[in-house]
RNA sequence: GCGUCCGUAGCUCAACCGGAUAGAGCACUCGCCUUCUAAGCGAGCGGUUGCAGGUUCGAGUCCUGCCGGACGCGCCA
């Protein structure tokens, strides 16, 4: 089943090869101008700058090949060859029942389905997630959802930063406080099944641990000691890091459950560890590696480069890997054990050179095919102050205590307004923790990625506008609508598309598969959250216009009804994509 | 210094391969609840797209220069 925009394209490019011009010139978009047309074609003006011919006179040859095509009740000629095409009322309505019969929502299953790896999220071992890990995880698992929906094969990988210095600090600040634990011991062991440390312990001793080492050069070369024998196989130290690992990653799994962030993978830098003795003596096999400085590089820089491309530095002068050999070997990982046809790194905009060279590096070494890696970089959240979002402190704030924040304002809000008063304890809680994360949530996507954007939860959490809490909103008022009709014996029927309200929200919602489309093109969610916003809008003028399970004759009853039910399916689905569920009731 | 990104309504943001009258939300003004959730809907107000040139029938979009801002630039990740 095709969405109309393609169809349509498909119908104006064969008329465009009847006129001997260009057939991908016949391609047809929504119109600019909803007061004159549907949709449109600019693909007589292109033709006619390369043909150096008049547009107009273009546009009267395809026009004629169109004005007797039944997909049409109106094909014109406007400004200086802008074709307008007017749909046939039939069309759109046999397009809406096909949108209302459809499992999918109107959207297309990709004929070519990739294999694509999603790194995004990027939680570390002992240290609490912030501010910064939110708009990772929140654009990494809209990305990932999408990709999942058009048919490619994905695995959402955390990338956990489970590896290097940050853990032999640990184990050393570990060791002074329990000297006497078994995990200090350089035995074989076996060692307890029980941690020696809580989360609580993790998240005090990093940072004493951290600040440390910045200080005291005796502590920070314990700590490097540490980090070498764990990196080399100590059985105790192994067994103390199994724990930090678990201890750790309990915590985050809370965490990101609550935002419903799932992982597929939860491979962590230590995971591509072990490729890197192997891949250190292929790469200098093959010539890549160069001696400079002590350490041992790979020059990534291009002529043609605009400037000059630092190398990627695989062993540092002290012989250790730095996070660029871990990338690095974790795309040779990824190789060998997934096959990926295309990963994207969702990470902060300000790692594009790193990744640049990184992904260079890849492809000189053949680990990767050029153009299969990409940076999906994004912005940062800023505070009202337009710098990087900070505590009143001048903290770095937790994730968990800014879902908390959301969660507060929520209920304030709710009990505000009098809502969900019927609800139970439970239920209440429950809508309130759906409406602070889709008001977190709809706020990042809602932005395109690569920009950043003002923290502002007030606005966020408006029910007000274009916001989260309105598309729940929106969803819930269907929701309601259909419980009554059920009570009252109302069923959907098959649509007719009448009244100017139904007219428009039939092509909103077949404006979903372009949507998708586009949004999988850019990587973009904010061109999905953009579809949603519409899809609520247009359909609240729909309720405001046409009455529904009280339309009078009562015949129109079920066609109006089909409307609401294919409305709310699709957009649970979009909002699914944006990784935000609805409520039942609010 | 070099490089990347950005500058659009009072505020926060959109704008499909260069196309028509640059769109939304908030704020502000007006109208609409004895019909399905008014947390809604309709109407209005609001713009020299940072500045100056250039390419083009046509530029927020492409090119050049300037002004202003954010970020990055070898052993942290």
């Amino acid at each position: 089943m095709s969405d109309l925009k393609r169809r349509l394209t498909g119908v104006v490019s064969a008329a465009f090869a009847t006129c001997g011009l260009p057939p991908e010139l016949g391609r047809v978009t929504v119109s600019d101008r909803p007061d004159l047309a549907d949709f449109q074609c600019n693909g007589a003006l292109a033709a006619a700058k390369a043909a150096r011919a008049n547009p107009r006179a273009l546009a009267e040859q395809v026009v004629a090949q169109l004005v007797d095509d039944p997909h049409f009740s109106r094909v014109e000629i406007a400004g200086p060859g802008f074709i307008n095409l007017t749909l046939n009322l039939d069309v759109l309505t046999e397009r809406a029942r096909q949108l209302a019969q459809d499992e999918r929502c109107g959207a297309e299953v990709l004929a070519q389905p990739r294999r694509v790896v999603v790194d995004y999220g990027g939680p570390n071992v002992a240290k609490p997630m912030h501010v910064g890990h939110l708009r990772a995880s929140i654009i990494g698992e809209s990305i990932k959802r999408l990709f999942r929906f058009r048919g490619d094969q994905v695995w959402g990988d955390a990338h956990f930063g489970d590896w290097g210095f940050q853990m032999g600090l640990l184990i050393l600040a570990v060791g002074d406080e329990q000297p006497q634990s078994p995990f200090m011991q350089d035995t074989d062991g076996p060692f307890p099944d029980e941690s020696p440390v809580s989360l609580a312990d993790l998240e005090r001793l990093y940072p004493m641990a951290a600040s440390r080492a910045k200080t005291d050069p005796d502590y920070r070369d314990r700590a490097r000691r540490a980090t070498a024998e764990l990196q080399n196989g100590r059985k105790g130290y192994r067994a103390l890091w199994k724990h930090f690992v678990d201890v750790s990653r309990m915590a985050l799994e809370r965490e990101f459950n609550a935002l419903d962030i799932r992982f597929d993978l939860w491979n962590g830098e230590s995971d591509a560890d072990p490729l890197i003795p192997e891949m250190v003596s292929e790469l200098d096999a093959r010539g890549l590696l160069v001696a400079d400085q002590g350490a041992r590089i790979i020059r990534v820089a291009r002529d043609g480069d605009k400037r000059e491309l630092p190398p990627l530095l695989v062993v540092s002068s002290e012989g250790s890997a730095m996070y660029g050999t871990t990338d690095l070997a974790t795309i040779l990982d990824r190789r060998r054990k997934i096959d990926p046809d295309l990963v994207l790194y969702v990470v902060d905009q300000r790692q594009a050179d790193h990744f640049e060279q990184v992904f260079r590096a890849a492809v000189m070494a053949e680990y990767a095919p050029q153009g299969s890696l990409e940076h999906i970089g994004f912005g940062t959240m800023n505070g009202a102050d337009g710098k990087p979002f900070k505590t009143r402190e001048g903290g770095v704030l937790k994730l968990h205590d800014l879902i908390e924040m959301a969660r507060d304002k929520a209920r304030a809000r709710l009990h505000e307004a009098g809502l969900g008063a019927e609800l139970s304890p439970a239920e209440f809680e429950e809508t309130a923790h759906r409406v602070a994360v889709a008001a977190l949530k709809f706020a990042d996507l809602g932005n395109f990625r690569g920009t950043s954007y003002v923290f502002d939860l007030d606005r966020f959490m408006s029910f007000e506008g274009k916001t989260g809490p309105y598309l729940l909103y929106q969803s819930v008022r269907i929701k309601s609508l259909l419980r009554k009709g059920a009570e009252q014996g109302v069923t959907a029927a098959e649509i007719t598309v009448a009244e100017p309200a139904e007219r428009e929200l039939a092509l909103a919602l077949d404006a979903f598969e372009t949507a998708l489309a586009e949004a999988y093109a850019k990587r973009a969610p904010n061109i999905i959250a953009e579809h949603a916003y519409r899809l609520a809008q247009t359909f609240s003028k729909f309720y405001a216009a046409c009455p529904i399970l009280v339309a009078e004759p009562v015949s129109l009853r079920p066609s109006r009804l089909a409307f609401a039910t294919a409305t709310l399916a699709q957009m649970e689905t979009t909002l699914r994509l944006l990784g935000i569920e609805t409520p039942d009731r609010m």
